[in-house]
DNA sequence: TTGTATGCGTTATCAA
DNA sequence: TTGATAACGCATACAA
């Protein structure tokens, strides 16, 4: 179990005769040094089998060339694909990534938010915990100037960067759309408005219902944890409602799912009972039948743009604080789940 | 943008008038500190917001309390459900995660590997890359003791643990279930068996048909890259079929989702015409209809697994090389996609 | 173009 | 129980 011993620039130069800094900046492929003598280090230092200590160059350096991600949640459809549009920038740029996760709970996010700090990360990304109500964990990274981007669940403030779509447009949206295809009872499936996304869906929802005059009282509002399983409890409720919905929007596409499926279950048929429109565009939109309508979401783009600008920002190339916010763009996909109007 | 002065052990030690010395032990809370000259510097510490350098220590250190994790892609419901166990027990544990993932391309794999070699990663959880062919990207880790488990893609070796399903057995399972239902001309979807899990899967496939005197021949066998959309491909092979198969086994449930959307497009009944066994238990084999009969296959118990196997061997509680192979349960979970016989 | 010397913040060894 | 000091491996200011 013994270590082989690590190779070093002064074993380097010392076989060659030639000192340390001169290798060091061979390394670096810095011009002032010569052809040659860069060949020959070069070359002795791939037969030597040389690698560069991260650590004691970010001891000198004060950058650790890290991103610290935090997200909600890994294992959500997509979660995984932002966090793949930023591991493709990062990596392409020479970062490395260290992800947390903090299963929806402010606790953990701020354990993670700590030793993400303690590792020094050069910058930051996250994506709100469900139940995070301020952000004055995050005080300690703005103090000593690194920088944060929020992504989707974002926080109202102005000392970062959001990266999110507009929720309340993309709501609106879905809303007029059902109306336009002649629902007059609305309802919508949420979760407790707490985080932006929620709060401006409901928003733009009830945008829509005002402006084509159509009522809204509580008992339209159904809201739960927006899991497949409570969606199928959410169908319950809608079935219980005196006035039946013709039409629901539901602000994410699992529990659209959960909830069709329920439905189904007990004879109504979608859309010409009830139509749909979920958010998200999750592959198994494509999968439930009729085809789930949704709100089209950028993942992967939404974790390069993040990913890029947080770069961009710890390069010099472009400073955050002049952007504050970052709108992608989403749209509606029409699926069979909404469409009454087969015209 | 000036980077506020980072505090030091020195600073501690200047303010309290004692060395760097007792300052760095009472920090790591040494019982040779006296309680009352700890209490100072801990309360000293806390209140000037002393962080530890992670690479002062580490370079002095020679661990890194780092893990690195490769795995094919990030975006798949399986490989973020890993990741998540990972992520659980990693963190609990007081370890960083560095994640990358090598999009199925061996290249990049040998990239990452490389990436986290020079970020001295103390250990590595792999999951290889679909056309991966051989390992000895791995062998500089090898060399410098640096441990390796394998998850789920494994490589035929005997230099570090694999943790896997036996797959055989899982196929071997779907195969038989769907003969016992009936069918007589049982086709599989998978992908080019070069991967253990594809050839595992293949292997139990065809013993199963072999124990029950069902024949086998080429063209039951279709090749894909698993993605929904090639299950729709797949779905028009089928059907090409002279004697059309009566039941399919699918390496993977998206695939199998795509190809029985596409058949039943193509009005063929399920399981009525042809039963459907898929492969992962992804969240969409509860969606689709009929629900998909598939093999529950533990991700996130995997992760778990996975990362406390090589923690345990990194601090020394067990050592990686006397366990080379670690099963996880699976099991055949039965829905409505291959019962024909309702009994 | 190359070399010398020093500091980055820790931990560990030895001495007090 | 505490202190002085030498590594750890690299980058750089300054000198040559």
């Amino acid at each position: 179990m013994e270590k082989e011993k690590e190779v070093t620039i002064y074993d380097l130069a010392r076989k060659l005769n030639i000192s340390i800094a001169t290798v060091s900046r061979a390394l670096k492929d810095d011009p002032v040094v010569s052809k040659k003598t860069k060949k020959k280090i070069f070359e002795l230092a791939e037969e030597m089998g040389y690698r560069s200590n991260h650590f004691a160059r970010n001891l000198r350096n004060k950058r650790t060339d890290t991103i610290g991600v935090i997200v909600p949640r890994l294992n959500s459809y997509f979660m995984s694909t932002v966090i793949a549009g930023i591991e493709n920038v990062a990596n392409n740029e020479g970062f490395n990534l260290i992800i947390s996760q903090s299963s929806e709970s402010a606790q953990k996010e701020m354990n993670s938010v700590k030793t993400m700090f303690n590792n020094r990360v050069d910058g930051l990304l996250v994506s709100l915990a469900y139940d995070t109500e301020d952000i004055t964990h995050f005080e300690t990274l703005y103090r000593k100037n690194i920088p944060v981007i929020f992504f989707d669940r974002v926080a109202e403030q102005d000392m970062c960067t959001n990266v999110l779509i507009d929720n309340r447009r993309a709501a609106y949206e879905a809303t007029k759309h059902l109306i336009q295809q002649g629902c007059k009872r609305i309802a919508h499936i949420t979760a407790t408005p707490k985080r932006n996304v929620y709060i401006d869906r409901l928003e733009g929802y009830k945008r829509a219902l005002a402006e084509f005059d159509l009522p809204f009282s509580n008992d339209q509002l159904i809201i739960g944890n927006l899991s497949q399983e409570d969606g199928a409890l959410a169908a319950a409720q809608i079935l219980a409602i005196p006035e039946r919905p013709d039409g629901i929007f539901v602000a994410n596409d699992n529990s659209a799912v959960g909830c069709m499926l329920a439905l189904k279950q007990a004879g109504i048929r979608i859309p010409e009972d009830i139509a749909f429109v979920g958010f998200n565009n999750d592959p198994v939109s494509k999968v439930v039948e009729p085809n789930l309508t949704t709100i089209n979401y950028p993942g992967y783009e939404m974790g390069e743009v993040a990913a890029r600008n947080l770069i961009n920002h710890l390069t010099g190339i472009a400073t955050i604080t002049s952007t504050n916010t970052i709108l992608l763009r989403s749209e509606l996909v029409v699926r069979g789940s909404s469409l009454k109007n087969k015209t």
